[in-house]
DNA sequence: CGCTGAATTGACGGACATCAAGATGTGTGG
DNA sequence: CCACACATCTTGATGTCCGTCAATTCAGCG
């Protein structure tokens, strides 16, 4: 059911040698393996940060609630993935499984601590930290643009970050996709029913997505 | 017609010693005071990040362009406020003066070099990066609201950050404003007048706002 | 005092949310 | 292996918030 393959593929993340982890030896000295069970939660927002993450297999999302029960998740992160890389003390989000998964943890006062012998980590830590503002920034752009943009971006997205050849396998339901894109379940079923029709994508099964024509997807994303 | 009296409020940043940028010498060792006229531009995406800046006096926006003309502003900045930190070689937003501007430059080069000497320069930079990461989580929240919940929240955090009392002097134009919520002008507006009828807040000129009712706009900000 | 861009206000339509029902898929126990 | 239960997903009907288009008012400036 877990799925390590996933782990030995190329990773994702920017520039070697790799002082936080090493996804190619999630059970060295960078830190701890941690399983977590699908919906289960992986830390809260304002707890003590206390580990910086990497997903090793499965996938997590980061969100937060507002006051009358919405849900917004920030990001979904998949297998290479860093998460929880906070600057300041506490969680600003949650976070927790989506699926079965397994993570490398290290804890956050070790990677300070370290950075005190190696100026490369903070280093590092903040280009990490920009990566993610670039891709927040980005998903703030989809917010303001129509379903099918939105849907069309979200798809091209997932493709290329978790695709093999034009297959996209979705680790998430319906409302998860929904509450990242800021619509309701309803407008991204029928969003992808009417792309299937057009021959945009085929979808053998609800969380698979083929994509049968990527330009007029890339078209839509504006 | 430009405001240094700003420049020497309280700075808004976070913890001394400002090994950046020292808003109370702005002609200091630490940088060089440029001046930007009225929707003069700073910098453009994809150019080389060669400065990073602290406004003085006047406002700066930072925004992206949409394909298809859409601009979505993703940042208002203040006296005090630093911006254009990018930890890569390039800028990922355009930035540009909204009144006629004073800021404090300091070359990025000249930063990294200081980094190799100084540990806690890298730490900053990482800490004012994770920062304007909250701010745009923040503000990815109010895109998924409705237009009044954007529109209160808005106002909130301009009176946070820039206001006298509960007066709020508004930099910015109404387009400024729409494309940073992701409304349209006329809703703004529409939105506004509302409230102002509702005896949440006063207009008593387009570009100034006071807060009556903070409590209510609160609520609304869910 | 007239010109011009900014802001407001109104009428209307459309995209997406809401409410509701039905279909599909999945795990569990007999 | 089948049957039932429950969650997930899809599809339909209706409503509403906000965008669009258009006209008017207001404010700043030569």
């Amino acid at each position: 059911m877990l799925n390590y393959a996933a782990a030995t593929g190329p990773a994702r993340f920017a520039a070697p040698p790799y002082v936080l982890f090493n996804i190619d030896e999630p059970r060295g000295p960078t830190g701890t393996v941690m399983r977590f069970a699908r919906n289960s939660e992986i830390y809260g927002e304002d707890e003590a940060a206390e580990y910086f993450y990497q997903v090793i297999s499965g996938a997590v999302r980061a969100y937060k609630i507002l006051d009358d029960g919405r849900r917004q998740i920030s990001a979904f992160y998949l297998p290479g993935d860093i998460f929880g890389l906070e600057a300041g003390d506490e969680y600003t989000s949650s976070a927790d499984a989506i699926a079965d998964s397994h993570v490398n943890a290290i804890k956050r006062s070790t990677v300070l601590a370290q950075a005190d012998q190696d100026r490369s980590v903070v280093r590092q830590l903040w280009s990490l930290t920009s990566q993610e503002l670039a891709r927040v920034q980005n998903r703030a752009l989809l917010l303001i643009k129509t379903a099918e943009e939105r849907v069309a971006g979200f798809l091209l997205e997932m493709a290329r970050r978790a695709a093999t050849a034009t297959t996209v396998q979705l680790p998430m339901c319906r409302r998860d996709i929904a509450d990242y894109l800021g619509l309701t379940i309803e407008t991204v079923s029928r969003t992808l029913t009417q792309f299937e029709h057009a021959g945009l994508i085929a979808l053998p099964a609800s969380r698979r997505v083929e994509l049968r024509d990527r330009a007029a997807l890339n078209r839509m994303n504006s």
